[in-house]
DNA sequence: TGTAAATAACTGACCAGTCAGTTAGTATAA
DNA sequence: TTATACTAACTGACTGGTCAGTTATTTACA
């Protein structure tokens, strides 16, 4: 029943952090079986302990290949549009968010990093290193650019990170996590235009496009 | 050493929520026993289940407790001073948000919610039906008499709600689960400041004070 | 004194981690 | 080329400990 068994060493660990990332994200760390990560993986229990040296270990690694992949990409990406256009940078970053925010294998791992944070101080403090404390350089830069060309109003690069990253976190959680089967989810489009709309323009009436 | 034993079933169930809601946010669910839970509360493990009938039960009942507790709470306050001044509804509530978020003991219910609704849409759903839809509404409420008023542009409630909610949350994130220790963290005045002008004015450079 | 409240010892299921044994793949040599 | 010896990947049964829920017993108080 189970497939011929097979020696490959080399895409073990990627295919292993694969699952455990699924496995983890759906039945929380704490629940989850390890014999769940290796049947996900199509590998026993034992094999796994080949390539990480415990549950805990296993998690870590998860996060850690996530935060380097993404701090990497998404941040180079950003400050090269902020250095010809801050606010295109801004919209860059919100749409991507929001793109994101519909697939839900995207967002596994940010949603396993929220639930496992509260109790797990390593975690949370890999996470902040890796990931959030780029992600808030990078929004100093796109900012200071912005008041430089003289199209951003002067606000502090943690409070920017906030409001951005914010309103792109909640709809994740009301699109993935607080969602009711029936009820008509936000158009990603409709979404994006309305908060570019308040985030750039404000919500007060005036007298902007 | 442990007081003498007492029997107050008056007083138990509140007691034992209370006791529920510490140790499960700070432990998560599933790691927690429930003879921490009553440690907390100052009983035994038995006594819990003469006032629940599962470590389930448990959990639900906390969660509702508080939900229904917020959502009475804050939405009268909300209608009640959108219906005079939309603006100050909205300063309220980020106000509230931040004051909130600075105090963790109060945004134990809501991170322990974040924590467990992925894998329970039980809770998830509980949730969802008891706080955020009568959030939306109050939100939907807000933003109609600050369009009527001719004070906000329009966009949509759910939209708004997600603006709003987002930064809040990302505050109550990054201070009480991904601080480091030792860094300074962005104070509750600067940040409100920020946000209202950022919500409220944009992040445009525009002739707004 | 009677009974509801509370306790603590107990049970059974569950699971991380281990390890003796099995199998796939590779090197050696006839 | 094919038999033989060897290595490293892999397996799955097992163990020690943990914990939700139960129950026999004790305690508080009307």
């Amino acid at each position: 029943m189970p497939g011929k068994q097979q020696r490959r060493p080399d895409d073990r660990p990627d295919e292993i952090l694969d699952a455990a990332t699924r496995v983890f994200a759906h039945m929380g760390f704490t629940a989850a079986r390890m014999d769940d990560v290796a049947a996900q993986a199509g590998l026993s229990k034992g094999a796994l302990y080949l390539y990480f040296k415990s549950k805990d270990a296993l998690l870590d690694a998860v996060v850690t290949r996530y935060s380097d992949t993404v701090a990497a990409q998404l941040m180079d990406t950003l400050v090269q549009r902020a250095r010809t256009d801050p606010v295109a940078a801004i919209e860059f970053l919100l749409e991507q968010g929001i793109a994101v925010a519909t697939d839900p294998e995207t967002t596994l791992v940010p949603r396993l990093v929220m639930s496992e944070a509260p109790r797990s101080p390593e975690i949370a403090a890999l996470y902040r290193t890796k990931l959030l404390d780029t992600f808030e350089e990078a929004m100093a830069f796109v900012l200071n650019e912005g008041v430089r060309q003289g199209v951003f109003r002067q606000v502090r690069a943690a409070s920017l990170m906030r409001a951005l990253m914010g309103p792109i976190l909640s709809h994740v959680l009301l699109t993935h996590v607080f969602t009711i089967p029936g009820s008509a989810a936000l158009s990603p489009q409709v979404y994006l235009e309305d908060l570019k709309s308040i985030l750039l323009d404000g919500l007060h009436l005036g007298e902007a496009a």
